[in-house]
DNA sequence: AGAGCAAACTGGTTCAGACCAGATTCGACG
DNA sequence: CGTCGAATCTGGTCTGAACCAGTTTGCTCT
């Protein structure tokens, strides 16, 4: 829905000889000489077809990574980007059937799950006393095999009290509907494009600067309480937000 | 809300000069060494300063750019960026009254204004006749004086008529409102993390390519008739979407 | 056919130098 | 004192070369 930028009433490229190779490629898979998991052909041999220093192959490519158009894998090539996810915020359903939905093949890897003492953040977040416990769980998730994000989330031990025996390869949603009965009647979300760095940047295996997106949700169940408290960090090329939202 | 991201469990910089290079300039802002608005040295002064080489000093620049943490002003210099604004979709106020409640100065500029021919895309989204008169605006707005966004707008001109004789340098939803009577009951937005090119990339002064929001937002009144039509494309730094939204 | 290893290849990083064009500064001139 | 223009400064773009460290490939030996 949202269109590709045009060339537009101003000026284009003359003398900037990366925005010409950007072009270039764009229209190779626009006419769908190269399509969604092809590999580019390396640096080098851009290099070498068109006559450009590398530098400024590397440009161009920067440019259409940024526009959401290829992406890299470290050290072994480039790669044209499979199209977005569609993520509405405003339904609770898991990661796993809104990808399985649009026809996509959705993992979800976990790395780590355990009980914290609630910091006066959280604390807060979750009107809780300092040193409450909490679960908190991060996970690494994958649509199609491709990293596309990470998240932390986080709930009140006291409402899920054993949840950590379960396995979250799956889907939490479920378990805490299912197990707890707890469903989630409001949802708090904040997003903000970011640059993904350190932590995020390596468990995405992208370089650390690229631009991703942070998302923040607080979820409460029908009588206000705080269920869930979770931080994703999405790759900026892999999901398309859509709410349908009354004013108020 | 958001927390920065911080080093975590994985590898660090070794090895890798710019990410130092980064780390350096945003100490120097986090201890309010350089504030917002502030303009960094020259590449070539932090190059003598640093002893590296003009390139690694960009790279770390660009590493900021795309955190947000400072921006550019073509062939001026680096500047430390202010802090975003924040916008709630789902309230139908204008930019004006949210960015002021914010103790922030806006301002708007009109880019052009004209009655165009519906084309299918637009015949479809308002349920209007393929030619129909519709009102494009174009207008670009500030924050405390820098470009943060480009918009297109789209109005039936059924619903309003004669619009095009109001200024739109001032809040487009209070003419709306006060001369046409028209509220809006619903929102359809839908939103992207994206590259801006091109026209945008003019319009808001950025070099072509640098990470943007692109928003698109489809307003609907009581009666569900298609009120207004619009693109949004905004600087990745400039802003922070929050929303507070029932679930279904 | 399978396992293991070495060579080739790929992107990641850095360096040094060069020229361009717009922005800024500042002094000479009216 | 204000204006205009030249010198200077700034980021923007490009070249070419080099080395590093993972990935991939392909050959050799078992």
């Amino acid at each position: 829905m949202i269109e590709a930028a045009s060339e537009g009433p101003f000026g284009s490229a003359e003398g900037r000889h990366y925005l010409g190779m950007r072009d270039d490629i764009a229209s190779r898979i626009e006419t769908g000489d190269l399509t969604p998991g092809d590999k580019l052909p390396s640096e080098r041999r851009l290099q070498a077809e068109l006559g450009l220093a590398r530098g400024t192959i590397r440009e161009g490519l920067f440019q259409l990574e940024a526009e959401g158009v290829i992406y890299r894998r470290d050290r072994s090539g480039w790669y044209v980007s499979p199209p977005p996810v569609v993520y509405d915020p405003t339904r609770w359903e898991g990661f796993m059937s809104y990808v399985e939905a649009q026809g996509r093949v959705p993992t979800t890897e976990t790395i780590s799950a355990e009980t914290i003492a609630a910091d006066p953040l959280l604390a807060d977040v979750f009107s809780r006393p300092l040193g409450a416990p909490l679960h908190m769980i991060r996970r690494r998730r994958y649509v199609d095999g491709r990293a596309v994000l990470v998240e932390k989330l986080i709930v009140d031990a006291a409402v899920a009290p054993d949840l950590l025996r379960f396995s979250f390869d799956q889907s939490l949603t479920s378990i805490l509907k299912s197990t707890y009965g707890i469903t989630v009647a409001r949802n708090q979300v904040s997003m903000q494009p970011c640059a993904l760095t350190g932590y995020e940047a390596e468990a995405l295996r992208q370089k650390s600067g690229l631009p991703g997106l942070a998302l923040q949700r607080i979820s409460y169940d029908a009588h206000g309480r705080v269920v869930e408290f979770d931080h994703e960090h999405w790759r900026h090329d892999a999901v398309r937000i859509s709410v349908d939202l009354r004013v108020r």
